[in-house]
DNA sequence: TTGTATGCGTTATCAT
DNA sequence: ATGATAACGCATACAA
């Protein structure tokens, strides 16, 4: 009656194999070892039914095969797609992912990163809006759509080639005034990417544009009013919008349902994600979609490449045009 | 020069206020200490920036204050809140999260257990539907949604309960003939208590009801030709339909869309979920809500509480109705 | 009350 | 090529 409830450890099997510690270990690392010993190793662990406590391994190696990932919830959509890359992006590379959703909110933040810190994970995967995140020195942190200073990576998808496709498929889908919609804390840049984007690709087009920014807090009802003032004869005088995200692009629909306006017969709408309701099956709107997969595996690719020879600041994956309904074309 | 890129052990901490290891370790786990020691010990704490390792504090205890959840994916809304709350739940108890996404694959799913394993990890939360999986003896284990066996807990919420909440909602609600939608493999016992429910709750307000049942591969058009075959002079012979999920009740109302029935003037829908889009706005339609956040608390509850007197079995959480917009009622 | 020493499971450096 | 042994960072039983 040694150690019946506890697991077996290394030592255990090469008691039970009749061989030293050391051999054992040098089979489980898949190191050279003459083929008897390897077979009867084999064996007892197949029998004890062990497996490498990868605390130890860690312990001794201080690399443990874990890395952390901070986002500010797994819910909405893009976030909840992005956890998905890159949990099988680790998965494919035999790494593991400690999952911390910090709904955004500093402390958390900090003490996921400290949690992170105990735990000594091999890097730190990070979408925050937090810009004086204190980060460890020595741990690699990969950064998410938002710059966290020079010295880390960012990947981010290409907002501003976004925008500018937005503008342009607008254009050809035969828009000739068209409207920019945004809501969000102008703190944060990546929506003003889209935005110069789009008047990028409105200037370059020819294309007569209007904006409506709204800040954080505002309610949606001033959208509503703007639309309205540009009604006459209840004809809109827009016939395509871009909206800054699939999510206000939902909300603008619902509000040109109201206002009587027909998608996309009277008013193409164009948001922008890209990542579909319930699962994979279909795009609220028209838009702009973030390679979200390739997203994740930079990142995963990025943070596990420690002798990289220099770390690249900000990496911009390229965007695509998805039709979803709200523009002219044809149904697939 | 000795570890100036290696992170600050207790035995640095304790040569930097001058006192034992052993000292240091009652400081950090807050066992008595005197005064002038423990002060002197949190200044050198503070100064090197001392965070303890819990690799080495797992390997001493076999304790790790993680535990691993098993998810098909963390992109359903249904799994990406399970995930979030779960979180959350884990996170005001100290506890870390080790994410498996699995997507269904019983392999995925063997390799991750093998994974929590190896992590040593303090419990499992699984929501699979792989019957024969070999979970080691000695891990707690809560299932979610599905039985895993009668020494495993399952947590899951009042799906019987919520049928029958549907028939009755619809009966409050003036409906005289209803049906009842479901796709979804036959193995899975859940959707039919969610059926067993509704028929009950049909047959207790004298309800009359039919039911068209699909399996997993069949194509949705057969919901449509159902459909289509109780409909007499453009009129829908149902004024009322429960769908099995949410995501079907979707689906169904483009059909109905399709097929020229307003919604809920001619027919009223429920669904069954309750995870609304876009993080938190609204529904997609009339739904039966499952407690998300009051399963996770439960789970991680029952998991953490090891000295537990009994495990209970199975553990049915209430659902409640809610509107969203697919039945008779006023709009709040 | 504080300091010292041992062991947790693993890997790596030695002799053999 | 294989076997013994030290070390990783921490907790704890024991000695001071």
């Amino acid at each position: 009656m040694k150690k019946e409830l506890s697991a077996p450890t290394m030592k255990d099997v090469a008691r039970e194999a009749g061989v030293a510690l050391g051999t054992v270990s040098k089979v489980v690392n898949g190191l050279p070892v003459g083929e008897p010993y390897k077979r009867r190793v084999e064996e007892a662990i197949q029998k004890l039914n062990y497996q490498v406590n990868s605390y130890a391994q860690g312990l001794k190696a201080s690399r443990t095969h874990t890395i952390a990932l901070l986002i500010p919830n797994t819910v909405e959509p893009f976030f909840a797609s992005l956890v998905y890359h890159i949990n099988l992006a680790l998965l494919r590379r035999k790494y593991r992912m400690l999952l911390c959703s910090t709904d955004s909110d500093p402390g958390m933040e900090q003490e996921y990163i400290d949690m992170a810190r105990q735990n000594k994970v091999d890097g730190i995967i990070g979408l925050t809006y937090n810009p004086n995140l204190k980060i460890e020195e020595g741990t690699p942190f990969i950064a998410i759509d938002r710059s966290m200073g020079p010295k880390i990576s960012c990947v981010t998808s290409d907002n501003f080639a976004g925008g500018q496709l937005a503008a342009e498929k607008l254009a050809d889908l035969g828009c000739k005034n068209v409207a920019f919609l945004r809501i969000g804390s102008s703190l944060t840049n990546e929506p003003n990417k889209r935005k110069a984007g789009f008047e990028n690709g409105c200037l370059s087009r020819g294309l007569h544009y209007e904006m409506k920014i709204l800040n954080d807090g505002d309610p949606y009802e001033e959208f509503e009013a703007f639309l309205t003032e540009h009604i006459q004869d209840g004809k809109l005088s827009f016939d395509g919008i871009f909206c800054v995200t699939d999510h206000l692009a939902y909300e603008i629909l619902k509000t040109l349902r109201r206002l009587n306006q027909r998608v996309p017969e009277d008013v193409q709408v164009i948001g922008f994600d890209g990542t579909r309701h319930f699962g994979s099956l279909e795009y609220t709107c028209s838009t702009i979609v973030q390679p979200v997969s390739e997203i994740a595996e930079m990142c995963v690719e990025l943070l596990l490449q420690e002798n990289a020879p220099v770390k690249p600041p900000l990496i911009c994956l390229p965007v695509s045009y998805a039709y979803g309904g709200t523009t002219l074309e044809e149904r697939n």
